[in-house]
DNA sequence: CATTTCACCTGGTGGC
DNA sequence: TGCCACCAGGTGAAAT
């Protein structure tokens, strides 16, 4: 028996794998509270035996791409091995999320919410005390290769850029932070990008694809800086609310 | 449709 | 010392 990580009863648990009964992590499935984006009894069926090739970043996401098992076949009848991808691991980290390399005996941690047994014998575990993290089984026979919900901000070309932002009528800062558009830039990011461009956080459709100052490369400028001397100019940096979320900008040099 | 607001979640912090 | 209000932020549902 096992305490399941959504409904925190004491239960028997599927497959071993994963810290959450099937019915809460069914009939709770695509709420924010719970980790499993697909139903844990599908993910560890889904993982099971199947040989990690690659992993990369999408986004804010970390994708684990999957071997094929024996004897799987595609649609048109093609067969998988374990050597060509078949599936993905999607691991979203949310704010606290970790993905840790174990051995079995070690001491399970608090907010532990998946155990993978690995063919070394080692564990890889997902903890995650806040739950904004998720996890996400795809089968590429079944879903798309997962692409992420917007477009990378680090090889996005000028024109792309000005093309997703243009015409928007809502603060710079809110359009950055929707990941339908430009994906993995996140509250601090966005602060400090803001910043090093000049922009004011509340600014309305500004793109200027030249118009990076670049101030400072290692500590942030002004993200939770508030009160405290620009890093250019001395003023106090000042905090906002912007679609709900802290924002910290300078008054002088983010115009 | 576009945009805004808010609930979710827990650990840490500061005030009393 | 302990209690409590509040804050942090990624996401997506609900409201506007």
């Amino acid at each position: 028996m096992q305490r399941c990580l959504n409904c925190r009863k004491l239960k028997r648990l599927p497959a071993g794998l994963m810290s959450a009964c099937a019915e809460t992590a069914s009939s709770r499935f695509g709420s924010h509270s719970q980790p499993f984006k697909t139903p844990p009894l599908e993910q560890g069926e889904g993982l099971e035996g199947r040989a990690l090739l690659q992993v990369h970043r999408v986004g804010k996401h970390i994708v684990c791409e999957l071997g094929g098992l024996e004897g799987e076949r595609n649609g048109d009848g093609a067969g998988y091995a374990p050597g060509i991808p078949a599936a993905q691991w999607i691991v979203h980290l949310g704010m606290t999320g970790r993905l840790l390399v174990t051995t079995p005996e070690a001491p399970v941690a608090p907010h532990t919410h998946a155990r993978l047994t690995m063919a070394s014998g080692r564990e890889m575990r997902f903890v995650d005390a806040r739950r904004f993290g998720r996890l996400e089984f795809r089968l590429l026979q079944r879903d798309k290769p997962f692409a992420g919900p917007g477009v990378e901000p680090l090889t996005i070309t000028p024109e792309e850029f000005v093309r997703l932002f243009r015409g928007r009528r809502l603060a710079i800062k809110a359009a950055l932070l929707n990941q339908t558009l430009l994906h993995g830039v996140g509250n601090i990011y966005a602060d400090e990008s803001l910043f090093r461009a000049g922009i004011r956080p509340k600014r309305l459709d500004y793109v200027d694809a030249a118009g990076v100052r670049g101030f400072f490369q290692l500590e942030h400028g002004v993200y939770m800086r508030t009160g405290q001397p620009c890093l250019v100019c001395s003023t106090p940096i000042r905090r906002i609310v912007l679609a709900g979320r802290g924002t910290h900008f300078c008054p002088v040099c983010q115009r």
